[in-house]
DNA sequence: GATTATATTGAGTATACGCTCAATGAGTTG
DNA sequence: CAACTCATTGAGCGTATACTCAATATAATC
């Protein structure tokens, strides 16, 4: 049983880690921790009861967007039986945090450094199940004799560069929900002999 | 006839903008300007008397290098025969500003509205050539019938994913010069039947 | 050579931001 | 109820940085 100390603690702790996202989903990683405190309804101090620093705070809530992402990838991965599937798959995890993604992708450079490679292990799970698909697949002769991890990297380059476009493709709406159509098909026909 | 005064502060001038892009293209858009002026051996005042403002002289550096891009860019459309010749030639250009290229992509969102918008220009230029080279080729059925600007992004995709995780693919060493091979043969692989 | 024009200087100002800490008051314990 | 614990508060500190401006030094002009 919980004290309501306890509880209470908790409850104004995920208040922070919940409108510090929001805020970086929308606005950037710019906001100043000031702003951050001010909307959660807290007091500039207890953001640093709660954690050391501003880098804390940006690395547990990465972080966790990090776990919850490599967790859905790896369902997908699981569940895709074909590299239609497994294009289908991707972007509709991408497609369902977006707007964070893209910040995290286009803002890079203002992160901690103890962040920055947060891509690295999420992009090798995928890149395993990945490469099953397409060594099978050609294999049977339908893709092209190309290094899988070129076409790995060709489809994460697509879909990045479409992101970090999204003000010349897509202002006003998401990107990848628009382009997913034209990004597997034009992917697909690329890939197949 | 310039006069002394004339020619000094034009040097003066040029000193800035020379040290700013040195320090911008090997340590990024984060050097403060006093750390510009103690380079560049003039006073802090000195920056402020030649430029407006910090985004101005920003605007000034990145509007310089646009403009020097767009005429290599221009140069080598005129000169490429084949796509294969346009991708080298587009590989040489940005392997020779690398450095400066890399900083403006990755730290984008550091800068001033105003410049956000900079490869649009150059890329619609590199585009059009492009574009002719590719529908040329499709016609005669040497490559896939697939929208040529979606085959144009899918290169630049490419390109600027590496260069983007340059720490990941080539942290010690220029990442487009190692990889120019590997990008422009996984490219004509997928886009010729 | 005296006077004027101006490029340069650097100490100083304003602001923003991360972070601290003594004070406060609500919750817990005996 | 009294004593204690601890989450929360917010004014205040230190630092970084863009930018200003009166003073200075040097070139141009007569």
């Amino acid at each position: 049983m919980k004290s309501k100390r306890q509880l209470q603690k908790e409850s104004t702790r995920q208040k922070i880690i919940d409108t510090a996202y929001r805020i970086y989903a929308t606005e950037g990683f710019s906001a100043s921790t000031a702003r951050i405190a001010n909307e959660a309804g807290v007091s500039h101090g207890t953001v640093f009861a709660h954690f050391k620093s501003l880098n804390e705070l940006l690395e547990c809530i990465i972080g966790e967007f990090q776990i919850s992402l490599a967790a859905e990838f790896h369902d997908m991965g699981e569940s895709s039986a074909s590299v239609s599937d497994f294009l289908d798959a991707h972007l509709k995890v991408l497609i369902a945090h977006e707007e964070f993604y893209l910040r995290l992708i286009t803002e890079r450079s203002l992160l901690p450094e103890e962040v920055q490679y947060v891509y690295a292990d999420n992009q090798s799970t995928i890149a395993h199940h990945f490469n099953l698909l397409l060594s099978r697949e050609i294999k049977n002769g339908i893709v092209k004799e190309v290094p899988v991890h070129m076409l790995f990297n060709t489809w994460l380059g697509m879909i990045h560069y479409y992101l970090w476009n999204k003000d010349f493709f897509s202002p006003d709406e998401p990107v990848l929900a628009r382009y997913a159509g034209d990004l597997k098909h034009t992917f697909i026909s690329l890939i197949t002999k």
